[in-house]
DNA sequence: TGCAAAGCGGACCCCTGGTCCGTATCGTCT
DNA sequence: AGACGATACGGACCAGGGGTCCGCTTTGCA
């Protein structure tokens, strides 16, 4: 089966794209202001490469953020309580709010740069689904929320929409809460959906 | 003071515009596909009057947002319960999510392509601010959010998040979701961040 | 060492938001 | 009514960013 694998120029062109941008992005503020042609001068490397390596814009960004996913991707599906499976969905469904807070928190150049990038709805991505399914089944395992009239479903997507990245830039920006404060309120917010205190 | 009344050729390009990209917004698909020039073409005018009348893309976008958005706006600040201020804030805060929830849905078309601009996050837009401010004045008056741990600033988002226009639109289309069912999701969520039933 | 094949780069294309300026229209003042 | 300044019109024009093409270089295998 196919899967050659490709020459080591590509993949040292590849790391320094992904290094470059990551770089760009971090500084820069608003992410629509880094264009294609900064990052392939940045990573000194021509456009063509770019493209050839992710796709289009999109797939660049959506690399950076994948890498940046992995450890908490690890973390949900094999790490320890609270995030891990072995915790029981009361602790584990703010865990995982908590966590996705988190990295939106410390990731939020990319994740706007990700949701901003309009051509596809933040709700189609996989790591998305991933988080949606998760909870969801975490709900649907406390009780008063199978029985309940709520749907599981749909109250997965309102917590997880309480960590949208642009909602969070705007705490940040506008209303100046720290990190801590965010999590506080997602938190306590987490709290009240669950009917826990 | 200024205000000058416009000129009548003025006025007349001016609702031109508004009802063809109105048109245009509502058959076409993704907001992303129709161009100002389209625009102008169905309007039967110059792309420099679009410009000179709106400003900017997100400006014409913005007109017809709030537009639509009037009624609303009426129904909230003067009308009746349990939409109006006569209502209790148990039974307002309810009513009013489930009046945004319609119109996003309603006009999914342009809230789409107003939070899709990218240009401007969707938490400086006017109405959003007041649709916050005012749930959150709401959820302070009910026992149990003012004093409780949580921040009813923060709850306000939180709530307003789940009624995303991309949210929805992902409802819609990826979930089959109609609108009642919609309608009853997002009211069994509020009931429960509310702590009734 | 030879030689495909894979990869490279930057000139190039295209499309879209936004502007300019000569021309047409409006409205007002006499 | 006629004339004249102000206002608006419109389409040619510009800028710049995403994405592609193709002649040249590098790689890796025999």
């Amino acid at each position: 089966m196919p899967e050659r694998k490709p020459r080591k120029d590509a993949v040292r062109n590849r790391a320094a794209v992904l290094a470059a941008a990551d770089d760009l992005f971090a500084r820069c503020e608003s992410p629509e202001a880094i264009t294609m042609a900064d990052v392939a001068a940045a990573a000194g490397v021509g456009k063509a490469t770019l493209f050839r390596a992710f796709g289009d814009r999109t797939g660049l960004i959506r690399a950076l953020y994948e890498a940046r996913l992995e450890p908490l991707r690890n973390a949900i599906a094999a790490g320890e309580p609270p995030l891990g499976p072995a915790a029981t969905p009361l602790e584990r469904v703010p865990a995982l709010l908590d966590a996705v807070l988190c990295f939106k928190f410390d990731n939020r150049h990319l994740a706007l740069a990700l949701e901003g990038t309009g051509s596809d709805s933040p709700y189609q991505a996989t790591h998305y689904t991933r988080w949606h399914r998760t909870l969801r089944d975490l709900l649907e395992q406390i009780p008063g929320f199978a029985d309940g009239a709520a749907d599981s479903g749909f109250a997965a997507h309102a917590l997880l929409a309480a960590t949208r990245a642009d909602l969070v830039e705007h705490l940040v920006r506008h209303e100046q809460a720290e990190r801590e404060e965010a999590r506080a309120q997602l938190a306590a917010f987490t709290a009240r959906v669950l009917g826990v205190g």
